[in-house]
DNA sequence: GTCTATATCGGGATAGAC
DNA sequence: GTCTATCCCGATATAGAC
């Protein structure tokens, strides 16, 4: 059966979730919240996804499947290493605005110790880190990459964009307190954070 | 009145509820765990701090104090900018193994829109923000900096050391999958970070 | 300062009509 | 598929004895 057009009261319900988990938690969402912001009653939510555990789940599966699947194709295909960090960078930030609930579910589950992530969803992030792995093997066989460690570099490039994109909605709903801290647009980081990749990672910046 | 050496109640239950409020969250952490926890009755919670929310507060303050402190103390210490950079990572690496509750409270609030940080708690974080850019500030005089953006340089060091906590945290409670993923040693992190940061700020690395 | 017992409330989940 | 009414448990908070 094909995927339906119109917005079906599932996929309210889950866009409605995505929306609430992200900015309260799991444990703080309100089922209630859910459905009203949804538009829909209460009950429809166990009726399509059995609780708000599952409800939770298959967004968080949705949403690193699918930075799992954007990553393997940068990975995947053409160009040099250097290029391919900069498409990875991009990507990332491309995924976090089109899914505004990824990286704040994202930190959460960090700080918790990933409670909800099943078996699917670490192999999902394992294979993001292989694709990284990929990358960096291709920079040092074409010479230009330093011996950098995947991992450690993964840790120095999706943190700074989670956390920028939570920023950007912290500063959303405060009054400014001024200065240093205003928010910055979002080409200015990407380049930023390209150019702070390369510094990494190449031998020659 | 001069603290006391001994570990009195009051202390028992600050530090039993910076745990719980790291790996449950405030919504999710349980009065009555932290009492549990702390080896003390409930009722003393309230006792000496009149509400969960009034804890938590009090912890984060201690938190954020406690970094902004050790960042304004290397900001002001002798030395070049690319030594002060150094120093600045290692000091908060140094603060998140103090603090462990510090990484996951912090990354928690960043995804929640910080709803619990006062307004001293965030002229604290300004005030770490102030001691970059001094920090930047002096390597360019120096002529050995770059021109980077204060915000943008502290969001490229400060979310790697928050999340390689968290990250450490969640590897220690899980069997490993094996792989690339198993975590690293703290100084070998450290280097890395350091490595990079003036791969990024350094005219010539 | 420390403890027991309890008031009170919100939220996840379900039964069952339509 | 959709809705109403309700069960039930856990959690914050407090009253009041010692």
């Amino acid at each position: 059966m094909a995927r339906r057009l119109t917005r079906d009261s599932r996929t309210a319900i889950f866009r409605a979730a995505a929306h609430e988990f992200a900015e309260r938690g799991y444990e703080a969402a309100g089922t209630d919240r859910i459905a009203s912001r949804a538009r829909v009653n209460k009950a429809m939510l166990y009726y399509h996804f059995g609780s708000k555990g599952e409800l939770y789940s298959e967004i968080v599966r949705d949403m690193v499947g699918a930075v799992g699947a954007r990553v393997r194709e940068v990975a995947d295909g053409q160009g040099s290493a250097a290029e391919k960090i900069d498409a990875w960078i991009s990507a990332l930030v491309e995924e976090a605005a089109a899914r505004p609930w990824f990286p704040p579910i994202m930190l959460r589950e960090l700080a918790a110790r990933a409670p909800h992530f099943d078996a699917a969803t670490f192999q999902m992030m394992n294979a993001v880190l292989a694709g990284v792995a990929d990358v960096i093997a291709q920079g040092k066989r074409e010479g230009t990459f330093r011996d950098v460690d995947p991992l450690l570099t993964h840790l120095s490039i999706m943190p700074p964009i989670l956390i920028f994109f939570a920023r950007q909605r912290v500063l959303a709903s405060r009054t400014l307190r001024g200065g240093l801290a205003e928010p910055r647009a979002l080409d200015q980081f990407v380049r930023h954070m390209q150019a702070s990749a390369r510094g990494m990672l190449l031998k020659q910046p």
